[in-house]
DNA sequence: TTGAAAGCGCTAACAT
DNA sequence: ATGTTAGCGCTTTCAA
């Protein structure tokens, strides 16, 4: 059934030549031992005729190191994470590390699995978008002693994080609506215990208070119709300003708004926290507070590397800016 | 620096017992090799309490089989792969496979590279989208021997293929317009090599032959100013239907639209080859034909899992229906 | 009912 | 300049 794969041992035989010296050969270090020309051409030639393929769990085995890094994210189709992880596992490689790739769904229990497994599998360190609370993680945490990056979403208060204050940026994000609304709605959905989504309304009351604007916060129904009805009971409530939490609700809340006849930015203006590469192409433009996310993906691979080498310095929480993207629905 | 891991032989040598039974006892065939019920309880309580997780590799070395599926992917930020990635990845799941995902950025250089990396995996299979010609490849597949399943984009001639018949739906196509078009532009972007938009092509063109339709084709520059002047260009040539060749290009079209102030559907119609979540929120809505993701995920897992259990089956090619979305840009 | 030992493929210390 | 060998952690056959 299964052809068994050509070892380093089947070239050495083949050869007359020792298991050493093979090994040696093909990780260049051939020079290293002094070994001849000849015989070095004579084994690369060899494992070309036999087509050998090096089995890296035999080699991880014997290293004690895999060079992988495993990374969980909450949502492989949430665009925002989708360019995150492109560019981890780009930069990743560029450092001579794999990336194995996990999506958790925002589901805890089999978040818990999957990095059980990724343990398993011997990574060398872990990225990590959590869930939620990760009061679930910090067990499992602590059965491996690996390097952990939390990114986007916060961890352990002493790990490393990458992300940005979503308490600070939602506070702002107030003040940029060209006038000065009277009341605005936050929209939410499924989850909120989602740190970031509550840092957010968090700062978002803060502020709302401070400007003495009202706020309200409603969390949409996936049902559509319920949506719909959300929607409208609010905004015939004199809401003039929308504040949908994150990118995907705000695509949701456009679509309600649509269906309904209402106009953006006439009846309402609109800010999106969370930029979508759509949001540019769409009637009118949709403003939006965008995540670094190039950074935040660099940094935590950065942040990884370090870690890597010395694995005693302490958590370090990284901060990054927004940026303002001005565009018609505000 | 690198804390030791606990090993089958730690729980063992605490205990006074062997590797052998541990390793039965943990594996839950206790019962079966009749080992006590005390000591089965004791090695259980060992292991937790020294957090013992066990080494998939040094597992897999022995056992010559690693239930990881290796995914190939030509660009996971494109909503179409990431739908399809997770819907592959949690269907393998839920048969006990793993799912290790690469992102290819369509650069057949480091699909090639990466291609290798999973083979010295030791990957028990491994469904791909090949970025374009699959020539590059062949040698590699040749390499090893694992069950290779294309998904998405078509392989070799007798490999296993699960997509859509892109002629066959780009020819229907043609039809969709409300009213019969004079004048249809087909755009793509990037590489025009890559066989599904090829085959896209030649399917309008084929029918747009048939039904005395005039077609002109264009492949969008990256160059934004560049590209403004050729869709303006075209448009001024009487172009009266717009079809991008997928669903990326499609937005890039509408921003291009937008910019020059031409309107959809009044100015030319507009229905694009490949759904995305985000048309039916536009303005107007974005006609599209879907290709059918979910399906295409589910039977590209079925395949492999068959071929899994028989490599001799002869490869077989399943070609799936497409659905329209009628929505208001056509 | 349990233990001893071989071996998966590889690397590296130690011989020669 | 190259070969021998131990051992990474696990499973499994054979022995006791």
């Amino acid at each position: 059934m299964k052809a068994k794969r050509v070892s380093l041992d089947d070239i050495a035989k083949a050869l007359g030549v020792s298991k050493a010296t093979v090994s040696f050969v093909l990780n260049g270090r051939g020079d290293e031992f002094n070994i001849s020309k000849k015989k070095q051409e004579l084994i690369h030639e060899k494992a070309k005729e036999l087509q050998y393929v090096p089995n890296f769990f035999a080699k991880s085995l014997r290293q004690g190191e895999t060079k992988t890094i495993g990374l969980v994210l909450a949502d492989i189709s949430n665009p925002f994470y989708a360019e995150m992880c492109k560019i981890i596992q780009e930069t990743l490689y560029s450092k001579g590390y794999n990336t194995f790739i996990v999506n958790t769904n925002d589901d805890k229990e089999l978040e818990k699995t999957l990095m059980r497994e990724l343990i398993q599998r011997s990574i060398d360190g872990m990225i990590i978008s959590p869930c939620n609370t990760i009061d679930a993680l910090i067990p499992i945490l602590h059965e491996t002693h690996i390097p952990v990056v939390f990114s986007d979403r916060p961890g352990d208060e002493n790990a490393d994080f990458v992300g940005i204050d979503n308490m600070k940026e939602a506070s702002l994000l107030i003040g940029k609506f060209k006038n000065k609304p009277k009341k605005i709605l936050a929209i939410s959905q499924h989850d909120t215990s989602i740190q970031t989504i509550s840092e957010r309304l968090q700062g978002l009351k803060d502020a709302s208070k401070k400007s003495g604007i009202e706020l309200v916060h409603i969390n949409l129904s996936s049902e559509r119709k319920e949506a719909l009805a959300q929607v409208k009971n609010e905004l015939s409530n004199h809401v003039d300003a929308i504040i949908p939490l994150n990118n995907m609700v705000a695509l949701a809340t456009l679509g309600i708004l649509q269906e309904l006849k209402i106009n953006v930015p006439n009846d309402v203006k609109l800010i999106s926290f969370d930029d979508h590469e759509v949001f540019s192409f769409m009637t009118p433009s949709v403003t939006a507070l965008r995540q670094p996310v190039n950074k935040i993906a660099a940094i935590s691979v950065e942040r990884m590397m370090e870690r890597l080498k010395e694995s005693q310095v302490p958590g370090k929480h990284q901060l990054l800016e927004c940026e303002f993207m001005e565009r018609g629905s505000h």
